[in-house]
DNA sequence: CTGTTAGCGCATTCAC
DNA sequence: GTGAATGCGCTAACAG
């Protein structure tokens, strides 16, 4: 057995088994409405029995589109992403598209190369947060629509989940429960997201007339968040809020581990809800639409492309905070 | 801003300023030793100023081959796959191959139409965990390479976890700890991992004299775990040993949920080892190289569409136990 | 070493 | 309604 998938036949062959000229094989299958109903049955059933299916890739350089979209993560293992990029799946589906998938390892090197080595095979790319600098991403946007999810970037079509309401309804929450110092667990430096929620919790803080603190964990991860705990600790803060749920994850294990009751002795809450009530105790966190994020950026990228040209939309996704049990009175105060 | 990305220079283009035919600038980008060394850079130099790229599609259609290949995962979001996915990645980029993604759902049908789709636009497709039918199967590997993970089909290449040690090794740590009759918590009917766990649990539960019930989840999720465990303690079995970590997450929280704590009330362990140390309490589980199969499952993929030849292959990737906290001793002879 | 010629498989003007 | 001709952008013989 030879290669037996070589045996895919061209258009001419079916041409030719079913009596007509090539265009009309084509016409059969993009334009069934110009031919009469019996040419197009007929050419259909040839095509059928020899197994024909139109070549892809001399269509689309023919056309020039192909209808492929690409999609850069900066982890696929990150749980962040998978509900995204399921979002953007399904939408590409209803598109006819195909979807290529790329994960830049949180490396902005990496992630140049990936959109370099997709642009020109794709139609568009969605960057879902970027590790880029704005120079770079202008610089693709010049060679290939694309459209951002959680970066903004001026000029740019961009889907941003708002985590601002969400970690203020988070502080709010904290605040009741008699919490005074605070502690942010930030994310990379590099995340727009990271930027925003630091922000919004830093506003929510002075507006309460909390102290906020805040540490830094290495990347977003398991083993970032359960590193960081000793230095939380070390800050004297009763709560805090974690960059994401992933990171809050390590912060509750190290908790237990070091027989922390949660939420008895310290409040933690997360950000994105991806991970439900896997957690224990369940995590009390902001929930993030990640899902609708990826099918709004694919619907967006089919405007812009269809519309070929790129028009200035910042859609915002907004959020709420997620009550679950992990955060609770402060322990002075019980 | 009219359609900026349209400015992509041809070949002719820079043939023309560079003052020499295509075919040197096609060679300069694809054969550089056949040229002198003053011609390539000065091509190339050319081709920089213009932002002159080849081509992919039309590439592609001249040569046959793309490098372009296809993922077909049931779930994106079982946190199974996106270690497999990024493997599969990292051993993609090396070749300097660009990645399909499709997620199919856990349908038949909807896996069947992915393939479809992709065939004609990769130059192979490793299908992880298929649900669909032999005979579907085979009639695409007819139209291009294929590459099967956890999936057993005569003929096909194919990389296998075997579990079955694992497994073993999981029903003699239960049956230490003095655990008589354990459960089996299933998952999809059409996976072959799971008639394969549970064709091993069997063989092991015989082998050791006990005794092996077992239920159905319907679906490998958190939540099919959470809604199994009244049935499975109805079954009246000391421990479970669940098809997936996912699954057995599930089981974990639900029993924390009716206030039975595991392991001393109730022992369980998961498949896979996705979860690592996240879980409370840690989950015992069997360990399973998921990255590594697919690395494995592209690298044999490169050697089909190389060898342009289908070999008959079967790369079978072992398992251990590792013991973490959720497996102790029986309630009973505590 | 480099230019010329000839397609890759398909969609798309035009004629008929 | 349908066929013949042309080109998408590139690579691959074949010359020279």
């Amino acid at each position: 057995m030879d290669e037996p998938w070589r045996g895919v036949p061209t258009i001419s062959q079916v041409a030719q088994a079913a009596g007509v000229s090539r265009a009309t094989v084509s016409r059969a299958f993009t334009r069934p409405q110009m031919l009469s109903q019996e040419t197009v049955s007929r050419v259909k059933s040839v095509a059928a029995r020899l197994g024909y299916v139109p070549n892809q890739v001399a269509r689309a350089l023919s056309t020039g589109r192909h209808g492929n979209i690409a999609l850069i993560v900066p982890d696929v293992a990150n749980p962040f992403f998978p509900p995204l990029i399921r979002g953007a799946q399904a939408r590409a589906d209803l598109a006819g598209a195909c979807l290529f998938l790329g994960s830049s390892d949180e490396n902005a090197d990496r992630e140049d190369t990936l959109v370099a080595k997709f642009t020109g095979q794709v139609e568009g790319v969605i960057l879902v947060s970027s590790r880029l600098d704005e120079e770079r991403i202008r610089h693709h946007a010049g060679r290939v629509p694309i459209v951002l999810i959680n970066r903004d970037v001026t000029g740019l079509p961009r889907v941003l989940i708002d985590t601002s309401v969400g970690i203020s309804a988070a502080v709010d929450h904290l605040a009741e429960f008699g919490h005074r110092r605070i502690c942010y667990v930030a994310g990379p430096a590099a995340s727009w997201s990271n930027q925003q929620r630091r922000k919004a919790m830093r506003a929510a803080m002075r507006r309460r007339g909390l102290e906020m603190v805040a540490v830094t964990a290495q990347r977003a991860s398991f083993e970032a968040g359960r590193d960081i705990v000793a230095a939380l600790l070390g800050t004297g803060a009763t709560a805090a809020i974690a960059f994401d749920d992933v990171t809050a994850q390590g912060i509750l294990v190290a908790l237990a581990e070091r027989r922390i009751a949660v939420p008895e002795r310290f409040s933690v809450i997360g950000c994105d809800d991806v991970l439900g009530a896997t957690t224990f105790p369940p995590l009390t966190t902001v929930s993030a639409r990640c899902d609708e994020a990826g099918e709004v950026a694919l619907d967006l990228l089919g405007d812009v492309t269809r519309l070929k040209a790129m028009r200035e939309i910042r859609y915002v996704l907004d959020t709420h905070l997620v009550v679950r049990g992990s955060a609770g009175t402060v322990p002075a105060a019980r």
